[in-house]
DNA sequence: ATTTAAGCGAGACGGTACGTCTGGTCTTTAT
DNA sequence: ATAAAGACCAGACGTACCGTCTCGCTTAAAT
């Protein structure tokens, strides 16, 4: 299982994790722009020259230091509903949104804004994650005859994520667990009121009284 | 034509457009961080300390330039429809944000998430203006009878909003006024399959009578 | 007698001033080498970036700042002798050796010898001053008939001042004022035993038997 | 004549004879300064830690690659002149200096100016084996009755090192071996114009009992 | 033949300085 | 009074080099 780890000195694990851990120290009490590598270096008690050796800046760092801070792993609830599952699903990620976590996270779509390469790494090792699991959870969904199946499984985790990411970045409204479910369930429901036929474009495939 | 008004110079408005004009003209070509405002003043053929005279700070300038930009005011649709009246509002909105003010949008956002303060003023002179006009359009809904008026405007709002911002910021998928269509409509209808019932929390509130 | 100083902000004298002097006060501690721009910027409590915009380097700031410390004019004696003339300037010269600037000028020419650009400067801005002072006192000196004129003044600059750079560079001898003497004492007798004649190439033509 | 040599591996001389190749040719290309560690351990396929575990530092890894390039003995001339002797040395001088290896020999005088111990070594094994060339010249010359015995011969070593090393190191004046002979010249017939009796200090006590 | 001590290449590490850059302030002169 | 010009301070950036250290392999003397 050794792996046979190359001639020269190795990388230093200590000094890895202990980047990782003071970064993600002063992600948690400041803004990733206040944040200095020199800080980084200091309160890791590490050269600023490692920090570059290994990572081509300070955005990637912090980008390390927040992945390796999420030590949970995505769990895919399975409760034999969809809204059910989506509700649970979208409460932990409430819950992660506004713990120091969220704010960092904010902070990375932020960077991301001025550096469109860091913003597609961002997808890639953080959201995508997420998103496969949301995939999965729609798909037993429209297995089970729950959900409609036309409806394309983006533009459903955007309607679910987008509001709570909406959120945390602007400020101007509630971010709760509450908050999540009345998402969910407003979105599983529709807008419409109940017994009034649509107007619009899609006349009588997708009335609604329900209740045969 | 120089009035002499006091003793000073007045070429303060003067002064005021070119900066701001200036500063659209370099948002427009790359990120508020990456505009210095050294530049401004220089693109402005104006002085530094002028434009710290009257903002207190790049950011601010930034804003300004961005309002001052936006001339068409936010238009209310009336179809008769609030789905159509939303779809049409959503189609403009992200028309406005596939514009070039819509990579300057997403700096301002980009900004707040280390500025607090900046934050909140951008949400008070950008965000709910536009947040009203919504509002209007959800209240003809529920007067028309057509949507559900339970439901929290505000909740409607960042479901609309939300995923179209999300894709902005996070640029994981398509952004087009197809998009928006397709979000307002699968918003309306609901995500739940028509003509299945709810099994959830909303027939005896949360228990699941399962299976018949 | 004041030109009208441009528009804005004028450099700081004063910022100048700390600059030069917070220079030499170091440079008279350590070499150039170990003397940082930050520690210069920072006892001559003025920001870095004041110093790089307006040398180019570390190197030249302490060029000025020697420069600078250098108050007295090179004099230029005038006893009716030249050898007296010149020894009393190189008594001054080693004088001048072997207070602290002394050192300073070795490190530059130590510097000069990995950046030939700033050795030029070094010579135009220093050296040549110098020399031009001991061509003044040799012309003289021939004029007088006291010396040789068919010898290249350029050659007896070097042969006064080679000896004492190269002991002040090098160490390997003693360098005071008497040494400086018997330098100018023995060029001026030269090396052959009086009454000596010489053997080799100049057979006649500079033979000794004077005063025929 | 093996002495018994420990017991571990034995130092490699194909290691240390590489290091100081590799050194030289970077040293023949560019100063001191500017040749790193790193480039000559990886020039000499060599690791740095062996380059410092023979050498304590850059420097007198380069001083050892510089004496090991001298491959010539320094000859000591036996014309039968001094004058020649001399001539002929301070040309060979000239010679070496204009080589390659005159810049090398510039940068540790460079070098010795921020660091006094190594200025020492440097003069130990390097200069002071030439000036026992010279002493020796000099003293032939001495017993052959052809130059004044009340010099001392480490002014004399001086008056003619000097001049060169000066030119050497401050590019102000012309290098060959011309110049080379017209300073050996000039410096035995002394400067004063044949037939002018000195007028300074020196009338009594230092005059030259002419002794038609 | 086996042990064992050293040498070695690879290369990571801490420290330190470099020169650059930008944000926001301050000073001087011109209008 | 207010503007333009532009110098100024603070402090972060990422790079470079030095000399040290650690690892795992190799060599050769000593057992």
């Amino acid at each position: 299982m050794e792996e046979p780890r190359g001639r020269g000195r190795h990388r230093s694990l200590e000094a890895e994790a202990s980047i990782l851990k003071a970064t993600l120290y002063l992600l948690e009490r400041k803004p990733l722009r206040k944040v200095s590598s020199d800080a980084i270096a200091q309160r890791a008690g590490v050269s600023k020259a490692t920090i570059y050796k290994w990572w081509p800046n300070k955005t990637l760092v912090a980008l390390d230091a927040f992945l390796a801070g999420i030590t949970e792993r995505v769990a895919i609830p399975d409760t034999g509903s969809a809204e059910q599952d989506f509700t649970q699903q979208l409460q932990a990620l409430v819950a992660f949104y506004l713990s120091p976590m969220g704010k960092i996270f904010s902070q990375f779509i932020a960077e991301g804004q001025s550096d469109p390469d860091f913003l597609s790494l961002f997808r890639e090792r953080f959201l995508y994650t997420r998103r496969d699991a949301a995939r999965i959870m729609w798909q037993r969904g429209v297995e089970r005859g729950e959900v409609c199946p036309e409806i394309d499984p983006e533009i459903v985790m955007d309607l679910m994520y987008g509001p709570v990411i909406f959120r945390l970045l602007v400020g101007h409204g509630p971010l709760s667990e509450e908050e999540a479910a009345t998402i969910v369930r407003t979105l599983f429901k529709g807008l419409r009121k109940s017994g009034h036929n649509q107007l619009g474009e899609t006349l009588g495939e997708a009335s609604e009284p329900q209740r045969s």
